[in-house]
RNA sequence: GGAGAGGUGGGUGAGUGGCUGAAACCAACGGUUUGCUAAACCGUCGUACGGGGUAAACCUGUACCGAGAGUUCAAAUCUCUCCCUCUCCGCCA
């Protein structure tokens, strides 16, 4: 959500950021409602403290043994009139705030402006595609070959998306949650078990709601969703608070289930473990003092990219362009690790920059040291890592002419075997 | 699921119809003292949205004591509904 000030104060710089978008420009409405919605309160605001008054005058009129009851008798017409224009009001600004929360993000001017994939600009690579003197398999036909995921019978048990990892392919999962997780300990971040389901306060909050509930499974009868990452419950931990200045910037990890109904998908997007409706994942979240959100937003990147410099993944990172941003974003990156046996980059990590427009929606604000008013803080996560690409490209990429897979090092320690096969 | 208790400012916690935006304490912030730290003492200190002020200061209006509705001239305070927390019982991994 965006500050209803700026937009009153800047409408034109919002709506150049959402055309930008290629969303949908409702300001103009906005502004008439607010508008009005101004109006009213002060019409009702002079109502009440006429109300007030009065009231004030009759106590102390009864307190004195006097009659009251001719200004009692106005203030039952004041009353009516008072009720009349708050229903009015609430009114105005319930349809103000439904329209508030469909406004977008705008993007930050260091975002390349576009619609398409190619619009992304390519800003940094790692690593060096392997070369291998044999054809190299997908992660699907080593899957198959080697027996650790089950397709068949993940679909028998829910339906298509929903894989059973098994023997050497489950202990894989574990150890890279493991590897991610005690990075990111590592370098700061308190680790967070938080809930798989959020109420819809939540979903609203980092931006799911209302625009994008197909894409969350829901559950109908206690009013509850999956997460479709650890973002939303991550995100929501500080909801209502006022957080310290010299506590920032405060950064989480999270492993969670991830559940997504990718409804509309198909082709070679969904083939093996490229697309799937659960998926494992560690999530960063910071929130940090405003000024220095987009410092943050580099180290986060770093964070995330070491994890596949660890894992010895080429890499490439994306920035993203205005149309290719979500909803909520003011700027993202993504990380595309290379599959050598699909020859095609796989993005494993997204990582965002979401300034005020988080914070304002759940309202986490911060108190500036000495006296300072409290200010909304800025959110930014990121993804360290989605595990199934990050399978999918170190099986394809670390596999032998005999259909073998070999595991980095640096997963040794987690797996407890350095070879699959 | 059944019974009971409770939800007040950053925190703890007073407050049962008008003089309460809210005592007190803690934290925080500013200062005095001190060789430094600590302690002590003094002072400041809710949030949001309006209006005034060139503006910081400051002055002023309205709202907010879990959420919503109601009673009343007037509600933190009375009534109803809902949500949440705690205790006990039941069920259960």
């Amino acid at each position: 959500m965006l500050d209803i000030r700026f937009i009153r104060e800047h409408p034109d710089v919002v709506k150049e950021g959402i055309r930008k978008k290629g969303e949908v420009d409702m300001i103009d409405k906005v502004l008439e409602l607010d508008a009005s919605l101004r109006a009213l309160i002060q019409k009702g605001e002079a109502l009440k403290n006429r109300r007030n008054t009065v009231s004030e005058e009759i106590g102390k009129q009864k307190r004195d043994g006097k009659d009251a009851a001719a200004p009692i008798k106005e203030m039952e017409a004041v009353k009516n009139e008072i009720k009349s224009i708050d229903e009015e009001l609430r009114r105005v600004e319930v349809t103000l705030n439904k329209l508030l929360l469909a406004v977008p993000n705008i993007p930050h001017p260091s975002v390349p402006v576009g619609t398409k994939p190619t619009d992304n600009k390519e800003i940094s690579k790692w690593g060096e595609k392997p070369v291998i003197d044999f054809k190299a398999r997908t992660h699907w036909e080593l899957i198959d070959k080697l027996g650790i995921v089950d397709f068949d019978r993940g679909a028998r048990i829910t339906g298509a998306g929903f894989p059973v990892y098994k023997d050497r392919g489950a202990k894989l999962q574990r150890a890279l949650i493991n590897f991610f997780l005690d990075e990111a300990v590592a370098r700061g971040y308190r680790e967070l078990q938080p809930p798989l389901m959020v109420n819809a306060t939540s979903a609203t909050g980092t931006g799911q709601l209302p625009d994008k509930e197909d894409l969350m499974y829901t559950i109908p009868k206690d009013d509850l969703y999956l997460i479709p990452t650890a973002e939303v419950p991550v995100t929501n931990y500080h909801r209502d608070e006022l957080l310290a200045e010299q506590d920032l910037p405060l950064k989480y990890c999270a492993y969670t289930p991830c559940f997504r109904r990718e409804a509309g998908s198909y082709g070679k997007d969904v083939r093996g473990l490229n697309r799937l409706h659960q998926f494992d994942k560690v999530e960063l979240v910071k929130f940090v003092h405003p000024g220095v959100s987009y410092n943050e937003l580099e180290s986060l990147r770093a964070d995330a990219e070491l994890l596949l410099q660890k894992l010895g993944l080429p890499y490439r990172v994306l920035l993203m362009c205005t149309g290719d941003m979500g909803f909520t974003q003011a700027k993202k990156y993504d990380l595309e690790v290379w599959a050598i046996g699909q020859e095609r980059w796989l993005e494993v990590s997204s990582i965002s920059n979401f300034e005020a427009f988080q914070a304002r929606r759940i309202n986490v604000r911060m108190r500036p040291r000495g006296s300072g008013k409290p200010e909304f803080v800025h959110t930014l996560n990121g993804s360290a890592l989605a595990l199934p690409r990050v399978v999918a490209a170190l099986l394809e990429n670390y596999q032998t002419p005999e259909g073998k897979v070999v595991i980095p090092k640096a997963l040794h320690k987690y797996t407890g075997f350095e070879v699959i096969g």
